[in-house]
Parts: structure tokens; C-alpha cells; sequence
DNA sequence: CTGAAAGCGCTTACAG
DNA sequence: CTGAAAGCGCTTACAG
């Protein structure tokens, strides 16, 4: 006993559910039932048992728990990467929808996507016993990560598009890119652009939603369709691409796959001594808090990756066991993409 | 996906040790011992035990070990964001270097930096059973979230300075912010700057170390010191920060307490017409991917998170019991901070 | 060097 | 509605 008035069992040893047991004078299958909350306890049984675990401060030990069930209730995060926009802000929408169902939420990460790694990471968390998987599967490591789990798991992903959803048996998310990429494109074509020119972020597909809206809205506008340049995700990378493109004197629109990208590509276009908007529009994806401040402030495509990974979350919560939240809780819905206009683009010179 | 919705009720029973046991023709105690590397189990039994395991695929159930034990070979990171270039850097060095020893790690977002929300978030993770946790303390949340962690826990954190240690009891790692930000400051100063404004992220203490860094900097240099500018983390709040500096003339040179605080910063420069870093000079810190792609590229102070983040959990490692891994095994050391001279830094014009 | 026993803190049938 | 029993898969003394 200390001073507080709080009781804790001899030396460390944390109260379990026999010391709320005795507390409460009951046996602790009932301690069980109501923590539970299974029906058939009689209503003055669980006031007193719950007022046994106020008392004495009692927490399950989820340890014991899961064994005792098979099954842990929680996730953990799959991913290749954690500082990229998107990735980090889809692990922020996944943790918060989890806590907020009491789902402790673990991560593992795709250093590299050759075989021998994925194998690694898949075999550490493919337990069935710890709970379930969400890959964030926007690429090569996680795709493979993702084909790779082993039947018996509870796997849910965020995908790339529509169609990297039939390459595997597991309940997943996406953001409408390939809508987002058209409408991208449209407005670029409607300023009075000739043709619009993509630089790819990589893709976990053959062809990206983003590509194919962007392409798909050139051909409904019978624009010439350029050959997409291939980058990586870093503005390194955009900077190469913008080098390619700066040469071009005819190239006067390009989409870029992420805001990264356009950083690069703004560098190139600025060393280049090519204006931006006046003689070449610049368009990036996602909208990073940054690109508001890029130089010129990034006409770009908005994106709900907090919202995506929430949704995610209650796919693969659902998995588990019927919701125990109420249904009529607030739930904030998941935002569509939009275009954000600011500087970078322009009418062509 | 089947149409019940539970794809996983604790399906087929995975192998156990008595599996294990029985296939080597030897007591599962013997197994144990032979998984945890316990001496006293003759070679050939051994051999024949780990022959089994392999046969049979065992795989030890952690949440059994954990149990059985009292507590869980896991760290948790407690932090206030996941999308900050530092936060998330240092959480990819935890987990690489927690993989590397089999730890898993889970992680807990620090929403708000208000009593009731940090106490939800310490109590979801305060559970000695549960392993460890490491506490992300660059900020007040994180700062708030240490102080709360109960005793008993094992507990390790990143903190902002060496002064900040002192403020708990548990061990911690911190970046030498202070000589950096003094030879960023010197550097300007050696440029023939009359003196250096300072732009401050928050600061989880009262003066975080890069502001007295570079105070002492100027100090040393019988520089007049400015009052500094506070400001958030964001792109934005530097933007703010920039205005008011833009304002003033007599602003030569500006050192930020981070790269997106510097973005806002050339942002504001560049609106108000004045040329980087002709007119005036712009030092960043962190160096993220990004900087170098700023309009014009950022001077700034490389900082190694991830080094930092992998010897946190080297550190808390060490609560648990003696290292396994063999004392050889190559160690990637930390990087001390650099200070990166790129094209926004010049004398005074 | 190896095995039998007890127990970690729960849940889940099964009785009553 | 509530309790006694068994068991989840391990580890840890304790014997031999």
C-alpha cells in the first residue's frame, strides 16, 4: 500500500485479474466476463467488479491475452520507406484509426526489395498470432511483401491503383490517381498546352494510374502522347529528368508523380535560365506542405493519405472481431483528390 | 476475403515445442533451452534439435516468451509526428537497428501536447510487460510524455540537448546541436556578416541548444544578438518569420532551426525582392533530401537521425539482458553534424 | 546434461 | 448468472 491510497501487490508484481477477483469477492471468470463485456453478468456484479479495477488501478495484460486467444489484436505496418510524404502520412492515418480502437500498432521496414529482404521481413511478421498485416504496397518491396505473406494472415494494403488490387487476395485501398492525373492533365491541355510530358514516380504496376490518367487525358484530347520519363522518388532524381526535358525547347507542361519531383524538375528548369510558368508549367502530386513554398509555390494534386490509412485500418479491423465502437461515432470521411492551383502554371509562352 | 468476414479465427495450430521435442526425441524444456542459447545441452543434442526445428519450421511464439518471461523483447517509439525529416529518420534508425536483433517495434503518436492526450498515450504504452519504450523528446509533447512514463518502465529517449537530459532519469541520445549551430554561425560571420538572426523551431526546453549555439557564436564574435524569431516547424511559420525579418534592412544573414523553416524563409526573401544570397544569406538544418533542390540550393547542417535513432535503441537494448550479437559485428557509427555549403550563403552584399 | 512440475495472466468451454 | 477446470506456448527453478 502506498500513500496514495493506491494498492500494488508485493514487490512489482502487477495486479491481475485474481487480485480484482478478490477485491470484488467473485471469482475472476467473472472478472473476465466483464472486462469482456460479455452479456450475462448480472448488472450489480460488474458495477462491483468495475469498481474493484478503478480501485486498484488493474489493466489486462495483453500478453496474456492474446495467448489465451490465439490472437493479439493489432497490426503492424509494412513499408518501404518512412519519410516520403505519402508513406509517413498514410503510418499517421493507420496509427490514429488504431488507437483509437486500442490496437497497439507495430512497423516493419522493406529496406530493399530484393527476395532474400522481403523474405526476412515477411517471416517477422507473418505470425498469425500477433495480429495482423498492412502493407503499404505503393512499390516494387511492397508488392513482393505483399505476395509473399503467407495464407492464414490477416493482410490488408494500400495500393497503387485499381488494378494492383487483383494481383493478390487481400482487402485493400487506393486513392483515385488515375481521375486526379486526367483532371491534372485536362487543365494543363486547357491552359493551351500542345501535349503535357509525365515524369513517373516508379511504379508497382507496369503501368500507374497516375500514368494512365495522364495519358488517357491526352488521347481523349487527340495531344500527342510523349514518352513518360522514368525516375525514382527523390528530386535528385526530378533534377535529372528536368535536364532531359530543359533540352527540349518544345516541352512547355509536365506532370510530375510527386512534389519531390517537381522540386527537381523547377531546379533544372530555373538553371536552364526556362521561366517558370511563362515558358514551362510545372504540375506535382500529393501536396506536401512544402510545395506551397516551393519557388514558384507548386500547382499540384492534393491528396487524403491520412484518410486512406485510416480506411485501411477498418478494412483490416474488421478482420478481427465485430466493431465494439459505436456505430454512429464520428467518423471523418476520406477527402477526394484536387487540384490545388498556385504558380507554376501558366498559358504556354 | 470470404464473405463471414473473419478470414482468420485462430485457424490451424501452428508447430510448438513439443513438436519440436517429440520429432528430436528429447523433453520440450530441452528445446527451450536450445532456443535461447543456454548452455549446458550436449553438441549432438543440440545439433539434432535445431535439425528438427528446421524440419519443421518452428518458429517461437513470442507472445508465449513474453509471458512466460514478464516482458516482452519489444520497443515502442512515442512520438509527436511521423512526417518531420528528423522524426522520421530517427524512427527508420530504431527500427533498423531494432530488425537487426529481432526486436519488434511498434509506434504511438503523440497527437496533442496536452495533459489528457499525453496521459492516454503514456498509459497505452506504460507497461513494463511490454518491452520498452523510446520517447521521441524533441518537442513539449514528447518532453511531457517522458516525464510521465512511470517508474519501473524501461525507458530511453531523443532528446533536444545535453541539458535536457538532466530533466528525467532515463538514458538518452542528443546530437551536438551546439557546435553545429555555432559553425554555422561562425561561417556566416566569416563571411563579413555584422551579425546572424535566428528563426527557432520549438524548443522543448527553455533554450534549445541550437539557439545557444548560436548565441555563443556570436557572443564569442562580440556580435550584437538579435532577439530571436520563434517559430513553428512548418514551411509556413518560417514563411511568417521571413516577412518580419524581410522587413528590417538591416538583415543580412539568417540562420533556421530547420530546412523547412528555411524554405519559408527564401519564400518570403524572394517575394519581397530580395536576392539570396546576394542581399541576404539563408542557413538551414537537417538537410533533407530536399534542400538541396531549394530555390537556390540550401546551405544547411547535415545531421545524422538515423545514427542517432540506431544508438537509442543500442542504448535501451542494454535493459533487457546482454547482447547476443557477437562484439565484432561491423557498427555503423554516427556522423558528427557538417555544415553543407551550397548557394544561399555569401558575404553580405 | 536432461526431465517433471509449476506458473506467467488470461480465455474458453463446461458445469451447476 | 457464476465458478472450477483446462489450456494457450513458453520459461524457470528444482530434481536427478
Amino acid at each position: 500500500v502506498n500513500v496514495t491510497g493506491h494498492i500494488f501487490p508485493a514487490s512489482g508484481r502487477s495486479v491481475s485479474i485474481r487480485d480484482v477477483a478478490r477485491a470484488a469477492g467473485v471469482s475472476y471468470q467473472t472478472v473476465s466476463r466483464v472486462i469482456n463485456s460479455q452479456a450475462g453478468v448480472r448488472e450489480s456484479t460488474r458495477r462491483q467488479v468495475l469498481r474493484s479495477i478503478e480501485e486498484l488501478g488493474y489493466r489486462p495484460n495483453r500478453t496474456a491475452q492474446a495467448l489465451a486467444r490465439g490472437r493479439a489484436r493489432a497490426v503492424t505496418v509494412l513499408t518501404a520507406d518512412t519519410t516520403l510524404y505519402g508513406y509517413a502520412t498514410a503510418l499517421r492515418g493507420i496509427e490514429e484509426a488504431a488507437r483509437a480502437e486500442g490496437f497497439p500498432v507495430g512497423i516493419g521496414v522493406l529496406d530493399s526489395p530484393t527476395p532474400r529482404a522481403i523474405r526476412a521481413a515477411v517471416d517477422a511478421v507473418s505470425d498469425p498470432r500477433a495480429g495482423a498485416v498492412i502493407v503499404i504496397a505503393y512499390d516494387v518491396a511492397g508488392m513482393r511483401a505483399l505476395a509473399a505473406m503467407p495464407p492464414g494472415m490477416a493482410v490488408g494494403a494500400l495500393v497503387e491503383s485499381a488494378q494492383a488490387r487483383h494481383r493478390h487476395r487481400h482487402p485493400c485501398v487506393w486513392l483515385d490517381d488515375r481521375s486526379a492525373a486526367m483532371e491534372a492533365t485536362a487543365y494543363l491541355l486547357g491552359l493551351g498546352h500542345r501535349t503535357v510530358h509525365y515524369v513517373a514516380i516508379p511504379s508497382s504496376t507496369r503501368t500507374s494510374d497516375r500514368q494512365a490518367g495522364w495519358k488517357a487525358a491526352l488521347e481523349s484530347a487527340d495531344a500527342p502522347v510523349p514518352a513518360p520519363i522514368q525516375a525514382e522518388w527523390t528530386p535528385r532524381s526530378g533534377y535529372q529528368a528536368g535536364r532531359q526535358l530543359t533540352a527540349d525547347k518544345q516541352v512547355t507542361a509536365i506532370l510530375c508523380g510527386n512534389d519531390d519531383l517537381a522540386l527537381g524538375v523547377l531546379y533544372a528548369l530555373r538553371e536552364a535560365g526556362r521561366a517558370v510558368p511563362d515558358e514551362v508549367s510545372v504540375v506535382g502530386f500529393d501536396d506536401a506542405p512544402q510545395s506551397e513554398f516551393y519557388t514558384p509555390a507548386l500547382t499540384t494534386v492534393r491528396l487524403d493519405f491520412a484518410g486512406l490509412g485510416r480506411d485501411c485500418f477498418r478494412l483490416v479491423r474488421g478482420l478481427f472481431d465485430p466493431p465494439t465502437a459505436p456505430a454512429d461515432e464520428p467518423v471523418a470521411l476520406r477527402e477526394a483528390p484536387t487540384l490545388v492551383i498556385r504558380d507554376t502554371t501558366g498559358p504556354p509562352g
